[in-house]
DNA sequence: AAGTGGGTCAACCGCTGGAGT
DNA sequence: CACTCCAGCGGTTGACCCACT
């Protein structure tokens, strides 16, 4: 079967991230949520592709995402997890609050895997490290695979009381519209129609420059408010600020 | 000051399983 | 059932930094 490339690489930037990219992947994300990576580029003003922005927002602007050095429990957790599962990173990363698959990839390769050279591990030893040999054995069972979801970070997001918008009353020439986006209006009609409408009263042209348009009053109010090296979203009420929430404040406050 | 070699880490690539049609 | 699309995963690469010569 020939399968179809992940996107068109003709037109399409690579390599290192522009801070100006950054705000433009944070800004959309940050407002309208992942509905799919692989329109959301179009939509952001990125010409990136789909999965570059994933990887992008999922390895470093996602919120909670905890940088700098590893503490000593952080190690020990990493070595444990990776003497039973093996190079199963996402597995072992779900289970550190904040670091992602690769930073713990990247750290096990830099660090952690010369001060074990010589202690094979009990997951290489009983046959479990296979899984780095044959790609068909590298994945976690499905009971695995659920368990790691619940512990990720990105359940919150998926969670949030007011999930992401998926405006397709809007994009009837445009077309973004993944199929579980039905579904998922259903419970924010109310919410998303009078937000729409009062935005679109705002911009008129808001879907033929989706970002353009958005850009010019939010990021000068978020980035004022947001480092951009921030490693979580502020805390309101002593809960976390989920992003959607987060742009409803930031446009709140007065700065 | 210039060259070089090693370490780090962001990003890319190719592949997979799952879901949808 | 076959096919397509998509998100996610792990392996790998290459740019960058810094210490050393």
């Amino acid at each position: 079967m020939v399968r179809t490339p992940c996107c068109d690489k003709t037109g399409l930037r690579k390599g290192t991230w522009t801070p100006e990219e950054d705000r433009k992947l944070m800004a959309y994300v940050t407002r309208y949520g992942c509905w799919n990576w692989r329109q959301l580029p179009k939509f952001a003003g990125l010409a990136r592709c789909g999965k570059s922005c994933r990887l992008r927002w999922m390895n470093y602007l996602r919120p909670n995402i905890k940088r700098g050095s590893y503490s000593k429990e952080e190690e020990e957790t990493i070595i444990r997890l990776h003497d039973s599962l093996g190079n199963r990173w996402s597995a072992i990363a779900a289970q550190l609050p904040g670091r992602t698959d690769n930073e713990v990839k990247n750290h096990w390769h830099t660090t952690l895997k010369k001060r074990f050279k010589h202690k094979p591990s009990a997951a290489a030893k009983d046959g479990k490290d296979n899984s780095s040999q044959d790609p068909k054995l590298r994945r976690g069972t499905s009971r695995e695979k659920e368990e790691t979801k619940l512990n990720d970070v990105d359940h919150l997001l998926i969670s949030s009381p007011n999930p992401p918008l998926i405006l397709e009353s809007s994009l009837s020439s445009q077309q973004p519209a993944s199929s579980d986006q039905n579904s998922s209006n259903t419970n924010t009609d109310i919410h998303t129609d009078t937000l729409l409408e009062a935005y679109e009263a705002e911009s008129s042209n808001f879907w033929t420059e989706p970002f353009l348009s958005d850009i010019n009053y939010m990021w000068s109010d978020v980035s004022s408010v947001v480092p951009y090296e921030a490693d979580q979203f502020p805390l309101l009420d002593g809960e976390i600020l989920y992003p959607f929430d987060f742009y409803d404040q930031v446009q709140g406050l007065d700065l």
